[in-house]
RNA sequence: GCUGGGGUAGCUCAAUUGGCAGAGCAUCGCAUUUGUAAUGCGAAUGUUGAAGGUUCAAUUCCUUUCCCCAGCUCCA
């Protein structure tokens, strides 16, 4: 049996329940989706939690009657005639969208929908379903638009699925990133600091230092130079750059003096003034400028989460500004860039979208295409497969937006490479070309991690808060095994310390297996335990979080052996 | 921002129809000196998110506000 289509039946019957015990209720619609299905209905009370459970009765007495999905074919107007008598202005909207001359109906016992099929055979196939939340849902996801009631759910061809699913959700919820921040130690929010405000903690300050020093290397590799700006800039700067005019609901703007002021919410004009501050030759193009540039973006209350979506946040940004021939092959590299530090990070699945130009933009249409062509052959020559965004882009250029998914194949919006004609226009960008006459350079607005916030996240999410060696804020935590081996742990921390390695010493008068225990539970790469034997000869008896016991080991080869593990990771 | 649900000790959660706010973990003290996933005993811990109101009495009811969660809309 199709899932899609047992979930999309069970909606029916969810719809059917709902009918059943507020007679009311009008219908919007009711698909099946990944993992599940929802039915939106306009209801003048909301739902309570403890109606899911009514409905769940009624669905079970719909299933046990057993009743035929039966299909039939009707002109419109007929169909609209039918949902008339049953006053389901939804309904007759949908009819109408409906291009052709007729439309399908289908029938469960009293019930009627209007639906392309296909149906299960009847009520009865059914046999394991539970309903899951509710939620308010824009009629036709449009803001403006008056908010359904949404019920979720699921179903399953058995029990067994069921309890699978519901299990694998459990676990999900042990590693998200909020859940594993909180329990490890990485960062905090604060009520009293404020909404998708981030405070991190000594282990995720550390982690954040890991990925800063690593990811500014890899841009100094690249022929990347660094350079810093302010984190407030007059709004002049923003009317300029049209941020003012399609930006100014998601910035903070204040006064000195009674000069306007915005805090920055990208870090673009800063670079464009340093291009700016000197006649450029063709010969200095490609210019790159990057900077770990902490931004702050009024988002809506509603739409935070975590460290996934926050107010502050750090972009690893960089402008490459170059010539219209080079655009195409910087693009190129910079997707290699992307590539190669998702791989370094562990993340093997991504997803890439390109996006058109939206509604509210500035620019010509020429130079749109021209933008969108330039990203399109990049990944076309990488032989990058990608699904369009129609109207999706930047207000200033056309973007590829590549998505990493974690373990469980949620997605995250990490890498971003935006084509940019508009802003070197607006700010009258120029170098000299070969022939002495000037001509207008173009720019690249990238990210490769996109926020360091958003990317931790994901990072968390993806190993289960067990964080690889290299990455780990903690690599390996001293074990003494009584308060007698406690200077010989002092010693073996200092050597360690001093050869680069992140150690902790749990000096606490606990048992060893409670020690052990609490650092499982931590996820740290590895414990070193010492006692009376270790001290006699120097050694250390090494368990690993990913191997387990690795007995007595020397602490000379147990320091070469962490720096090989990271070697080979980080080249 | 919108719809709905929440906020109780550092953390995870209890507290009948309004009637003295509790438990486990963590913390501290004492004992124990431990060899690969929880040693025992004891102690301390709260403006019940905040402000206002109703009441003899509010964690509980009402209003406002802040923050969190799910989804929608929007995004790195």
């Amino acid at each position: 049996m199709d899932l899609s289509t047992l979930r999309h039946s069970t909606s029916h019957i969810m719809a059917q329940a709902v009918k059943a015990l507020w007679p009311d209720v009008k219908l919007g619609i009711g698909p099946s989706i990944e993992d599940g299905f929802y039915y939106d209905f306009e209801k003048s009370e909301p739902f309570e939690p403890q109606d899911l459970e009514k409905i769940e009765e009624k669905m079970h007495e719909i299933i046990s009657a057993d009743y035929k999905f039966e299909r039939s074919e009707m002109k419109k107007e007929e169909a609209i005639k039918l949902f008339k008598k049953t006053n389901e202005k939804y309904k007759i909207e949908l009819i109408n969208e409906i291009p052709g001359e007729t439309v399908s109906i289908y029938k469960n016992g009293k019930f009627i929908d209007l639906c392309r099929g296909p149906h299960i055979d009847s009520t009865g196939q059914v046999k394991s379903f539970k309903l899951l939340s509710i939620a308010g849902a824009y009629w036709h996801g449009i803001e403006t638009n008056p908010m359904f009631q949404r019920i979720y759910g699921t179903a399953f061809e058995t029990e067994g699925d069921l309890e699978n699913y519901l299990n694998l959700m459990e676990e999900a919820r042990k590693r998200d990133h909020r859940v594993l921040g909180k329990q490890l130690e990485y960062f905090s929010f604060h009520e009293e600091i404020g909404a998708g405000l981030v405070l991190y903690h000594p282990k995720g300050a550390m982690l954040r230092y890991i990925i800063e020093d690593f990811i500014r290397k890899e841009h100094l590799k690249r022929g990347y130079q660094l350079v810093v700006g302010p984190h407030i800039m007059k709004s002049d700067i923003w009317i300029k750059s049209g941020h003012f005019g399609y930006y100014k609901e998601n910035m903070y703007v204040f006064k000195i003096e009674g000069q306007d002021y915005a805090i920055k919410p990208m870090n673009c004009p800063g670079h464009i003034l340093v291009y700016k501050s000197k006649t450029r030759s063709y010969r200095d193009l490609p210019l790159k400028y990057f900077e770990l540039g902490t931004v702050y973006r009024n988002e809506k209350s509603g739409v935070l989460h975590g460290l996934l979506r926050v107010r502050g946040f750090t972009q690893d940004d960089a402008h490459i500004f170059c010539l219209r021939e080079q655009a195409e092959e910087e693009i190129i590299k910079v997707i290699d860039f992307v590539m190669d530090t998702l791989n370094v990070f562990g993340f093997e699945d991504f997803s890439v979208e390109l996006s058109t130009r939206p509604a509210k933009s500035i620019g010509n249409d020429e130079d749109w295409d021209a933008a969108h062509h330039a990203l399109s052959n990049a990944l076309k020559k990488k032989y990058l497969r990608y699904s369009v965004n129609e109207g999706d882009g930047a207000f200033y250029g056309p973007k590829i937006d590549i998505k990493l998914k974690d373990a469980l194949k949620r997605e995250w919006q990490c890498a971003t490479i935006q084509c940019d004609f508009a802003l070197p226009e607006r700010f009258g960008l120029t170098y000299v070309g070969e022939d002495g006459k000037e001509y207008r350079p173009i720019m690249l607005h990238r990210v490769i991690l996109g926020s360091l916030e958003r990317f931790t996240g994901a990072l968390l999410e993806h190993f289960g808060g067990a964080l690889p060696l290299w990455l780990a804020p903690t690599q390996a935590v001293i074990i003494p095994v009584s308060e007698k081996s406690l200077s010989y742990a002092k010693k073996v921390e200092k050597a360690l310390t001093e050869n680069g390695c992140r150690t902790e010493l749990d000096y606490r008068n606990e048992r060893l297996q409670k020690k052990i225990r609490d650092h499982e539970i931590e996820k740290v790469p590895y414990m070193l335990i010492v006692g009376e034997k270790e001290a006699a000869d120097g050694s250390l008896s090494v368990r690993s979080k990913a191997q387990g016991e690795m007995g007595r080991v020397m602490m000379d080869d147990f320091i070469q052996m962490v720096k090989k593990e990271i070697q080979e990771k980080v080249k």
